[in-house]
DNA sequence: AGACGATGCGGAC
DNA sequence: TCCGCCTCGTCTT
């Protein structure tokens, strides 16, 4: 699930259920004891940036989540089913619940703590609106680093919100052998991966899942949905995927499709 | 009952 | 570069 249009799907169906009312808040796995000073308080807003979950709460506490790996948000009409053990956060709005699992991380935030966070996370293709001052910053670091683009993509500090699945589908889809040092590429290859990042994470947040195949027919299951994660064959040349590594993950890509410089590009 | 994996990441070496 | 942590559905024994 969490890759960053899964986050900014939260923080908007998390607005839409529960921003502007009195919450109940709670830890029924005990491992939140903060929830009780979020109890009763009101959700003024909440917001996502890469990975990112903040919920802002009226008297200016500041609720962190990552979910990292295995986080999860449930959610649940009243009556809401009782908390599992594993429960970490527990809000109750008016009509419904929302149960938090497995997160890497949950947290109040202090005013520095949550400049250090903003400070340290790169572009998000999400975002309404990049300056061109940051999107500059980080093709400088894009370009700098000795690293293979395979890995500067899953780089939270340059790109914030692409995850391994993300990161196999955009290389695919521009062509690019995941194996190329980032700093071969061009400012035009970085634009590219940048406005497909954007169109792709985007259309994620709408759809509510991952989806880089065009004319995959609605609701497709998810293999026909994806280009070449964890796929055995290519669906433009019919040759086999290839798996390798890169930033200690899996990385399936095309050898016949990706070249080290992207000069074919589909979609 | 137990093993395994997963869309993530930080810290130790 | 590797390890550990967070959880749980699915698969195997």
């Amino acid at each position: 699930m969490p890759e960053g249009h899964t986050i900014h799907r939260l923080a908007l169906d998390l607005e839409r259920d529960l921003v502007g009312h009195r919450v109940e808040a709670s830890s029924p796995q005990g491992r939140f004891l903060e929830a009780d000073r979020l109890d009763g308080q009101v959700l003024r807003s909440t917001e996502a940036f890469g990975k990112h979950l903040l919920l802002h709460f009226g008297a200016g506490s500041v609720v962190h989540v990552h979910l990292g790996l295995f986080g999860r948000f449930r959610r649940h009409r009243h009556p809401a089913p009782p908390p599992r053990d594993t429960t970490r956060l527990r809000l109750v709005g008016p009509e419904r619940t929302w149960d938090l699992v497995g997160p890497t991380a949950c947290e109040l935030l202090t005013a520095a703590g949550l400049r250090g966070l903003r400070a340290r996370i790169g572009v998000d293709p999400i975002a309404p609106r990049t300056s061109r001052e940051a999107l500059d910053r980080a093709f400088d670091a894009f370009s700098r680093t000795r690293r293979d683009v395979g890995a500067v993509l899953l780089d939270q500090g340059v790109f914030s919100g692409i995850g391994n699945v993300y990161r196999a589908e955009i290389l695919f889809l521009l062509g690019i052998d995941p194996a190329t040092p980032a700093r071969d590429l061009s400012r035009r290859d970085f634009d590219a991966i940048w406005r497909k990042a954007r169109e792709l994470l985007r259309l994620g947040v709408a759809e509510r899942r991952i989806v880089t195949v065009r004319d995959a027919g609605r609701r497709p299951p998810r293999r026909e949905a994806l280009h070449v994660y964890k796929r055995e064959t290519c669906r433009a040349c019919a040759g086999p995927i290839a798996r390798t590594t890169s930033a200690n993950r899996s990385l399936w890509w095309c050898p016949t499709c990706q070249r080290p410089r992207g000069e074919s590009t589909r979609s």
